[in-house]
DNA sequence: TCAAAAGTGTTCCGCATACACCCATGT
DNA sequence: ACATGGGTGTATGCGGAACACTTTTGA
């Protein structure tokens, strides 16, 4: 059996010799319209990978961090650098670009998409529904990532209230629900819905009202930030 | 602003010139013994950190994927490699390693000690309690890295019962429930932590008995592998 | 007989679920 | 008036939490 004693936590001369390998981040930049959940994609170049989607990522700097190199990343795309990010995993498959050895570090990110102006510079970044995308092909393995950052998300967002991240400032209880059934992709009972939010007592009421609608306008809420913040200390299970 | 279209997803040309950065691969081993978490630790060579504690990890090599080189140092060093091991999160601080930019994926997994008979060349590998650890110093980004599994390990065992991995094929429900205290830092009534296995149907009953105790002897329990990959499926809150 | 831990049931409370009718607005 | 979605309350059941006594064994 090999027996390795000497490492890279014990000894340094090793490391220079294992330079042969690239870290990037890849962006799964989740934004909501249209009661449908979005993710932001971009063509692949990559004649290995034409015409298929492609998350948004980049080559790590050696003078960033990955924090901020997938904040650079959506900072480049969204002109957006103060929303919702979070390291989901990190996929280093053998085999996963085409080009050589790259191990990517996946972050998801919720966006508001109204206050989104896409750098769309060359017609190929578009905003898709994760429905749809579901059923297309996409580059590298980034089908694989979208879905881990989905399931991420899924349960997330069932333990702290994070999806207000990607609605407006002023928003509807409806609008709310219809997001939390885009990304759970299940239907909520309504009153239930909403007494779950009221009993977590993180909505503003705002004394405001929709405007321009066919039918009664429903009230609008903000979020609470700062319940939201002792919210975090939660018991499950025990 | 820093536009930024052409990138690793899309195009190769850069890739060779940021080769300058290195991955490992960090091991957080937990193990249970005397009703007590413990985490396998080695004491650090590097001048830096001389005399600190460690966790066990190693560059991840050109040939193989993240998680075999997570294996590979698990093996390595226990001899095991049948074990729970999961995925926390990738460490990139741009100082974390006074020898250069070194990018960490750190793993945690789960072994029974019992079967474990160290790799200990150098007198430097030991076991060492959480609760202890958690008072002395460590190495590079070392406590982080630890706290971050411990954080993820808590979460994980009170939403699926991975914790049998650290026990030994027959345990009593005091031993599971020690467990279940020492990793949650809590005490836990004993009847309610006896229904709340028995209900989850995950234990099969012996019909055996602990021997040479100075008291009533408790039944012997293993855990029922089937029923577990039923309970994946779990919904919570909503 | 004593010490030490094993084993066992019930009550209470909060939360998730299921479910139907009236209200306000624009057309 | 009608169509459309907004807003509201109650009953039921399950699961978590709190809690004390009897049983079995070895010393």
């Amino acid at each position: 059996m090999f027996i390795h004693t000497k490492n890279v936590n014990t000894h340094l001369t090793e490391i220079k010799d294992y330079f042969k390998v690239a870290i990037s981040v890849d962006c799964v930049i989740f934004g909501f319209d249209d009661a449908e959940l979005k993710v932001l994609l971009i063509e692949s170049d990559l004649k290995e990978f034409k015409g298929k989607w492609s998350l948004l990522g980049d080559i790590v700097r050696p003078d960033e961090d990955l924090e901020n190199a997938a904040y650079r990343v959506l900072q480049a795309r969204t002109g957006l650098d103060d929303v919702y990010m979070e390291q989901v995993q990190t996929f280093g498959a053998l085999n996963r670009h085409p080009g050589g050895r790259v191990i990517t570090v996946a972050y998801y990110s919720l966006v508001n998409i109204e206050h989104i102006e896409l750098k769309n510079l060359s017609n190929e970044l578009h905003w898709h529904s994760v429905k749809d995308v579901q059923q297309m092909e996409m580059a590298f393995d980034h089908r694989l990532i979208l879905d881990t950052c989905l399931r991420r998300l899924q349960h997330q967002v069932i333990e702290q209230p994070v999806g207000f991240n990607l609605l407006p400032k002023k928003f509807t209880l409806r609008e709310l629900q219809n997001l939390y059934e885009a990304i759970l992709d299940m239907k909520l009972d309504r009153r239930n819905f909403r007494k779950k939010f009221f009993a977590m007592d993180v909505l503003i009421d705002l004394n405001e009202e929709e405007e321009e609608v066919p039918h009664r306008p429903a009230k609008l809420y903000k979020f609470n930030a700062d319940r939201y913040a002792q919210q975090k200390k939660k018991s499950l299970g025990f």
